[in-house]
DNA sequence: GAATCACCCCAAAGCGCTTTGGATATCGCT
DNA sequence: AGCGATATCCAAAGCGCTTTGGGGTGATTC
C-alpha cells in the first residue's frame, strides 16, 4: 500500500493524505480521522527513502563500532549502550544503523554515511586520546555525540561521559581512608581516553596522600577477565604485593577475585577491589548486596541520555553542544575492608 | 555531489554516469575510467535512499534483538554476532539496520520494516521453542534467516545453528568416560529452542548410560554470573552433590567455578566442568591452554555466515532456503578430570 | 555508395513521498 | 447581492537515482 493507492482509495488527493498523515492544519478533524483510521485499517506507513528523498532527512542514526584488527574485541558494553540508545531513537521515528569497522577504514566509512546521505547523525563510540575522528565529522558536516570524551579536541561538541576521574579518585581516597597504602590500578587501554582518566584520578589521590604512584602497581590492558586474573597474579606476588585494587571492569575483576583466592586469601579482608560498574544487564554485581564494591554508572541510561541529546542538537542545530557529566556512584560491597596489619 | 552534478562536470548524461559506475556494459572503458576517477576526486557516492527508491531495494538488512520486558538483558553473544554479521554486509553494500524492542512489540515492529521497505530481509535472533516470528515473517513476504532454530515452524526456513544437541550430549558422554555418574547442568531459559536442545542432549547421555536426569541437577535461568554461581552452591551443598557441571555459558561457568572455590574444592579435581564457550571476543576462555573444558563455536563465525546465507535468499529467492548445522569442538581444558572416589 | 551493425551515449519517465502555489466552496458581513 | 476571508482540497514539481527506448556516429559489408 503506498500514498497513491490509499489516497485514491478515500477519494483524496496525495495532498490531502500526507497532510492529514502529518499534522498539518489545512485539513478538516473529521477528514483526518477518515484518512488515520483508513491508514490503520490498511496497515499503511509511507517509506522511509521515499519521505527521506523528499524532506532531505534520513531518519537514521549511526553508529559507528571501531573494531582495531589488532584486538578485534567487541566492547562489551556495547549492547547495553545500543540498547538504551534504540530505546530514544523508537520513541522519535529514527533507526539506527551500524557499522562495524576496522579503526583503519573508519575515515571512509564517516565520509561514505555522509555522502550517502544515510544518516542525520552519528554516534561516536571509544574516544581516544586526541580523536580525530571529531574534527573530521565536524568538517564533513555531520552532527555528532562522543559517548565520552576526547582530550585534545579544543572545540566544543556534544558529549556525555562518566566523571572517570573523579570516580577513581575517590574509589582510591576510599581505600586510602581504609589504611590501604599499596593500591594497584589495573586499566584498560590507556590510548582510550576514558583510562587515562581514570589513571588521573587515580594518581591524583595517591600524590594528595604523599604517595609516588609505582609502576608495577599499574597495569593497563584490554578488559579480559583473563587479563585481570594475570595483572593479579603477578602483583601479588611481587615482594610488596598491593593491598588494594583498582580495577576497570567487572570482567576483569571476576579475574582479579580469581587470581586472589587462587592464592588462598580472602577478597575484602587480604585483599581489597573496587572495580568500575557498568551496570551491564548480563553481569550484574551480585544480587542485593553488591559482590564488589564499585563505581557505578549505567551505560544503558548513557544510551538513552545521549541519543536524547544528539536528537536535538540535529532538530534545534543552532543550539550549542550539549555537555553532561555523571556522577558514578560508590557502592560498598563485600570487596574492600579494612588494610591488613603490616608484617 | 550528486548524480546530475557529477554528469554535468564530465560533460556527460546521468545515464552514462549512472551505467559506468554500475558496471553495464554500455559504457566505452575509457569513459568509465574517466567517469570512476572524478566520482573517487569529489567523492561521490550515490545517495542509498534514492538508489533504493529507483530499484526498489532496501540494500539494508534487519535485525531485530528482542529484549523481554521482564528480564531486560542484552543477550551477550550479540555484539560478536553482529560483528560477524556486519563483515560480510559491508562487503555486499548492505546497510545493518537494529532494533531492540520489547517482545510485545515486535510483531508491529516487523509490520513496520515490511510497510517501510526499510529492510530486504531481517535476521531471527534469540529464536523461542514454537517461535511465531518465523510464520509471521513468512506471511509477510520478508526474507528472513534464523540464528538458531525454533522446533514446532514446519515449511523449511533459513537457519543456521550450533549442534546444541550433539554438543551436550558429547559434553556428557565425555563426563560419563571420566567416571561421573552425578553430573548437573546449568542451562539457559528453556523456553529458548537452544537451551531446549542442550537439555535433550544431556538427557540422551545419561539415559544411554542408565542414569535417571534428576531435577535437583538440573537449573535454567537467565545465563549471568551470578545464576552460575548460586546454582552450583545450592547443588554443591546437596547431600548428594554433583561431581560435574555442565553450564551453558561462560560467563555463568565463571560464577560456577568461583562457588566451587568458595567452598575449597578444586576444580577438575573435586568437581569437573564443561561449558559452551561462544568464543566471544571478550571473554576468552584462558589464554594458549584453556581453563574450561568446553563446546565451542565462534558466534561470529555464525554472523557471518547467516548473513551471507540471507543475503544469498535475498539475491536468489528461487532457491530453496538454506541451513547449516555447525559442530562444536570439544576443546578439553583443565576444568575436567576424573571422578573422585565414592565416599 | 548505400545499407547494416556495433558502439556510445542521451532524454525522459518513474520510484513514493513532501510541498508550493493555486483552485473551489463556504461563510460572515455590509 | 456582492465581496473578501476562511476553510478544504488539489495538481504538479521536485528530491536523486535507475532504466527504458531511442538516436547518432563511424566502421564494415556487399
Amino acid at each position: 500500500m503506498n500514498l497513491k493507492e490509499l489516497s485514491q482509495n478515500l477519494g483524496l488527493s496525495q495532498t490531502t493524505v500526507s497532510r492529514a498523515l502529518n499534522g498539518y492544519p489545512e485539513v478538516s478533524p473529521a477528514t483526518r480521522r477518515r484518512v488515520e483510521e483508513a491508514a490503520k485499517a490498511f496497515n499503511y506507513s509511507p517509506s522511509t527513502r521515499a519521505k527521506g528523498l523528499a524532506t532531505g532527512q534520513a531518519l537514521a542514526i549511526g553508529h559507528v563500532i571501531p573494531l582495531s584488527s589488532k584486538h578485534e574485541m567487541v566492547n562489551p558494553i556495547f549492547g547495553d549502550f545500543i540498547a538504551g540508545a534504540g530505546e530514544t531513537y523508537s520513541r522519535h521515528g529514527y533507526e539506527m544503523i551500524l557499522s562495524i569497522v576496522d579503526d583503519a577504514e573508519e575515515r571512509r566509512i564517516y565520509e561514505g554515511l555522509r555522502s550517502r546521505r544515510a544518516v542525520d547523525g552519528v554516534i561516536v563510540h571509544g574516544p581516544r586520546m586526541n580523536d580525530p575522528r571529531i574534527a573530521l565529522l565536524e568538517n564533513l558536516g555531520l552532527p555528532c555525540a562522543v559517548h565520552g570524551r576526547a582530550s585534545g579536541h579544543d572545540r566544543p561538541y556534544t558529549w556525555l561521559d562518566v566523571n572517570n576521574r573523579r570516580a577513581f579518585e575517590r574509589a582510591t581516597d576510599f581505600l586510602f581512608d581504609l589504611g590501604h597504602r599499596r593500591i594497584a590500578l589495573i586499566n584498560g587501554l590507556e590510548l582510550m581516553d576514558f583510562a587515562h582518566r581514570r589513571r588521573d584520578g587515580y594518581t591524583a589521590s595517591l600524590l594528595d596522600h604523599d604517595i609516588p604512584p609505582d609502576p608495577a602497581l599499574m597495569r593497563s590492558g584490554e578488559m579480559t577477565e583473563v587479563f585481570g586474573y594475570h595483572s593479579t597474579r603477578d602483583m601479588l606476588s611481587l615482594r610488596h604485593a598491593p593491598t588494594a585494587i583498582l580495577c576497570s571492569s567487572l570482567i576483569s575483576a571476576l579475574g582479579v577475585r580469581r587470581a586472589i583466592e587462587e592464592r588462598g586469601l580472602v577478597m575484602g579482608r587480604d585483599v581489597s577491589v573496587i572495580t568500575h560498574d557498568d551496570a551491564l544487564s548480563y553481569l550484574q554485581n551480585g544480587g542485593d548486596v553488591p559482590i564488589f564494591t564499585a563505581t557505578r554508572s549505567s551505560v544503558r541510561d548513557a544510551g538513552r541520555a545521549l541519543a536524547q541529546m544528539l536528537l536535538t542538537a540535529i532538530e534545534e542545530p543552532s543550539l550549542a553542544p550539549q555537555t553532561r557529566l555523571l556522577e558514578a556512584e560508590l557502592m560498598v560491597g563485600s570487596s574492600t575492608g579494612p588494610a591488613p596489619k603490616e608484617d
